[in-house]
DNA sequence: CGCATTTGACCTGCGC
DNA sequence: GCGCAGGTCAAATGCG
């Protein structure tokens, strides 16, 4: 099976992506032969949307981590990355997307953020993932709403003339979370209906960069999918704020009282796509077998990375695929 | 007809 | 101040 890898050099640059807003990067490591790459979500009762959402708890992750990394340890079989303070010094990214060739180099390489195997140029995936979170800190959800409300009313006005106080107004973000997956499709089937309200090349990249909005009303989280520039097979996603409603699924289930087994998938899987045990899919074109390589921590983090890793992913737990 | 997508224009922040 | 790049808007268009 394809494993997925990030790297993260404390040396290099970071990349913008990661210098502000709580921000989790999921990733495996590649070193492992036991690749468990899948989360065993029909175990768990909210699944992965519910990890999803886990995950937009970002008070929790500040909290209880002192660092820019959060370090798995070597021998687990993925990393999990957060940044949940602004970063002082001076720190370098990279997210080498390794396959499993690769992974028997890396094998005896320590699966940290220091660690010194491969590496690959800016203009990888990480180049890929460095987007503008270097934005302000994630500040309250009202903030934002207030300032998009203010936005959408005075757009012509704000056009033609702003104001002092509104054109230095620093925009704030929400807190942001980041994954990759592995599909041949761009937009990943996550539960929530979404917009696309815009398209943007990205620079030194083929690919554009979609932007996506909640369809709910007074729901003001937003995603962002674009293609990895290395590996145009790994699609990352970014979310940005936090849903104030059930997914459609979950409204659904509870309409009819009966347990729906689409509620316990993960985003971007399809009833359809499940093959038990583990076979899910990422991408609805994909064939059932295909393994999607949504890279998320192995049991053995989970479990070891007290009081961070359980916060990101409450009730997760992996199985193996191999 | 209603909703989603496309796409060019515009706004904003940041680096030089 | 200027230019660049990311992010957003909204009219036009497409589709079921």
């Amino acid at each position: 099976m394809e494993m997925k890898r990030a790297v993260l050099k404390m040396e290099d640059p970071i990349p913008s992506l990661f210098s502000d807003d709580y921000f989790t990067l999921i990733s495996s490591n590649p070193s492992s032969s036991s690749s468990a790459s899948f989360m065993d979500y029909t175990a768990n009762e909210g699944g992965f949307m519910e990890l999803l959402q886990g995950v937009h708890d970002f008070g929790s992750l500040s909290s209880s981590s002192s660092g820019w990394f959060e370090e798995a340890a070597p021998s687990s079989n993925y990393q999990v990355w957060t940044q949940p303070a602004k970063v002082e010094a001076p720190l370098n990214y990279e997210a080498a997307v390794a396959t499993t060739a690769a992974a028997a180099d890396s094998a005896a390489a320590p699966a940290t953020p220091c660690s010194n195997s491969s590496s690959i140029s800016s203009d990888s995936c990480g180049g890929a993932l460095n987007d503008d979170l270097s934005k302000p800190p994630a500040a309250a959800a009202a903030a934002e709403e207030e300032e998009k409300h203010k936005t959408n009313k005075h757009l012509k006005a704000k056009k033609g003339s702003t104001t002092g106080n509104e054109k230095k107004k620093k925009r704030e973000r929400e807190a942001r979370f980041a994954f990759m997956t592995k599909s041949d499709v761009d937009h990943l089937e996550d539960g929530y209906r979404w917009r696309k309200y815009g398209q943007k090349a990205v620079k030194n990249s083929p690919f554009p960069r979609s932007y996506y909005r909640c369809t709910s009303a007074s729901c003001n989280v937003k995603k962002r999918v674009e293609r990895c520039l290395n590996d145009p097979s790994l699609v990352i996603t970014t979310y940005e704020g936090q849903h104030n409603h059930q997914t459609p699924l979950l409204q659904h289930r509870h309409r009819h009282s009966s347990p729906s087994p689409l509620h316990l998938l993960p985003p971007f899987m399809h009833s359809d796509q499940l093959t038990p045990p583990f076979n899910y899919c990422v991408s609805s074109r994909i064939p059932t077998n295909t393994n999607p390589n949504l890279v998320l921590p192995p049991a053995g983090s989970l479990l070891r990375d007290d009081g961070l890793l359980q916060d990101i992913i409450p009730h997760a737990t992996i199985i193996r695929n191999n």
